[in-house]
DNA sequence: CTTGACACCTAGCGTGTCTATGCCTAGGTT
DNA sequence: AACCTAGGCATAGACACGCTAGGTGTCAAG
């Protein structure tokens, strides 16, 4: 496991940032934006835009106008009211850990 | 889902700063560290406890002269050193969650 | 003798992520 | 022509994890 559950709020945040946006530009983004440490498989971005789509938090629709068939997403206000619950759940939940985590570490030696 | 693949890390942690403990008091610790946040249901943490126990990260004894059997926990050397690693590992999730998560937010009013 | 806190346990479910694979187009190379 | 790489979408199946829901039992207080 690598996203942790977090994968919707990622995906909303990035559409929310840059706009509507296709599964493969998301990928390049996160990528980018994390430096490195979030390099979705394709299997993992798909799956999560049709959970997505499903549950409206964004619409989807084919490009039209450009040399391969791409469907791109934006948010729907459901969509950003997603977000906007999913990011004070995240600020929550680091915060825990933080707090249970960040006292003490253990010795390099042992 | 709500400890997103993290238990381990705050059940390690937790052993690491109060040394060993049971099940019971884990529960106990992480509710009230955390602020109330983790509120974790005995059916999570204590298969848990096993898993980690198997893999060699913890080991088991029932304590003796208390009024109540119960099984304490200690951390092995390997789970100190996972303990680090899962540390670091959070850290570096965290901060590349924030760095997509933490530049805009949403309207309120959308 | 019932309630509630303490203390442990497990089967089974749901969910989410990843692996693996497939299909297709466009552009470049040999 | 044949081939490769990057771009682009899709799904099936496996797996891990946490949670639900139930169970066992002790001890103290009412």
């Amino acid at each position: 496991m690598d996203l942790r559950g977090h994968l919707d709020l990622l995906l909303l945040a990035t559409l929310h940032q840059r706009g509507p946006a296709h599964g493969y530009a998301l990928i390049t983004a996160l990528r980018e934006t994390s430096g490195g440490t979030f390099d979705l498989p394709e299997g993992t971005v798909y799956p999560a835009l049709h959970r997505l789509e499903r549950d409206g938090l964004v619409t989807g629709f084919w490009e039209e106008g450009t040399p391969r068939r791409r469907r791109s997403y934006e948010l729907t206000p459901q969509g950003r009211a997603a977000l906007q619950r999913k990011n004070r759940e995240w600020r929550e939940f680091a915060k825990a850990v933080q707090m249970i985590v960040g006292r003490a570490h253990p010795e390099p030696t042992g």
